[in-house]
DNA sequence: CAGATGACAGATTTCAATATCTGTCATCTG
DNA sequence: CAGATGACAGATATTGAAATCTGTCATCTG
């Protein structure tokens, strides 16, 4: 079990997400932890301060990966601002929809993670409201989207985020699996898309 | 303090609802309803068949006051749609954010209800986005409102709701008191009113 | 001497015994 | 006899003692 690499916060976290996966989020424990790799508790206190900073380490890893793919989305050229605001949300609902279905156990552990880590939460949260921000300004520029007084692209792209909250805040995850879900979902972002157009 | 009156429904919801404030809704017992009624539990027992029956008539009751004050402002004729509209979300916005406000304590308490009570709380979102498919046909027939195939007013309407519910749905309620909330609103609403005009 | 260890104090969780509650119903009472 | 009662069985909650965990740190080791 214990292997002879060095320790590393990486490997930690990885021997975190495998003891949440087995044990659920109640009954994690940093000895648990340390078990898995081999070493005492006190190891693991070297790389991370307490077990709050480490579960947001894992939190903040998992997020994270969200983040990256739906970056590429945000950033690519070859969509106009409403077709990149269209894929990016609907990429944004599927990637939170996959995360809930496939794994429900695992995602029920998450989730109670995102309760405890507000700040981890917060930077994700401000992190894809400024792809959305990215997306919305690259509208503006281009006469796709308008603004009107005393809108502006940062509060126009937190409007269009907080619209589609339903969609992509993980406490509605049990709708998600509902059937006319999609068409729902397609409701509101022609709505958005219509309220942004010039 | 057992009176001489007759037990009624009535009676037994507004003796629930003062036990719910004073003990919270872990600790509201239906022995403690019976014993602040005056009474054995088994009478309480014969104007509601079970406990969470009892609950769920106080849930309904509390969301139904919201209720009865937003339909006047669907239904009043002195407004444009877009207008009654504008009013309309306003008025649910500031209903909660009250509810949610004043008494933080009580508040806690009836979420605890609601998660519990998922027909009530069902049945009071048809009830609020029947109200909103009012408002809406209301503007398709006055050409205030457009809706491009495959909406109808229902869909319309669901998305509106939707659209909205950061700003109705009781679990956000933390966010409701910090400042920027308002605008964050207006902006939603503005959004949304554009993407509905013609 | 950088990094790992494990003993330790105080905080938190677990567990099993005990108490209370829910829902029923035979019995009582005005 | 309609409506209230309270004893009762099974389910749920409370409690307090024991076990485990968190975070620290003096000590050890390659």
């Amino acid at each position: 079990m214990a292997t002879t690499e060095t320790l590393t916060a990486e490997r930690i976290l990885e021997a975190t997400e495998e003891v949440l996966r087995r044990h659920g989020p109640a009954k994690a424990t940093v000895v648990d932890v340390a078990r898995a790799l081999g070493v005492s508790h006190g190891s693991v206190y070297r790389h991370f301060r307490t077990k709050v900073a480490l579960r947001e380490a894992v939190t903040k890893r998992w997020l994270d990966r969200t983040t990256r793919t739906l970056k590429e989305i945000a950033q690519a050229s070859d969509e106009t601002p409403p077709q990149a605001l269209a894929h990016w949300l609907g990429a944004l609902f599927t990637a939170k929809r996959h995360k809930a279905g496939d794994d429900p156990q695992l995602f029920a552990t998450y989730e109670v993670l995102l309760g405890e880590s507000s700040a981890v939460v917060e930077e994700h949260i401000a992190d894809l409201v400024d792809q959305l921000v990215f997306i919305v300004k690259k509208g503006m520029r281009e006469g796709d989207f308008t603004a009107v007084e005393p809108s502006t692209a940062a509060s126009t792209a937190r409007a269009v985020f907080d619209a589609t909250n339903r969609f992509h805040d993980p406490s509605y995850a049990r709708e998600w699996e509902q059937p006319g879900i999609e068409a729902e979902f397609n409701a509101v972002v022609d709505l958005v898309l219509r309220g942004l157009r010039a």
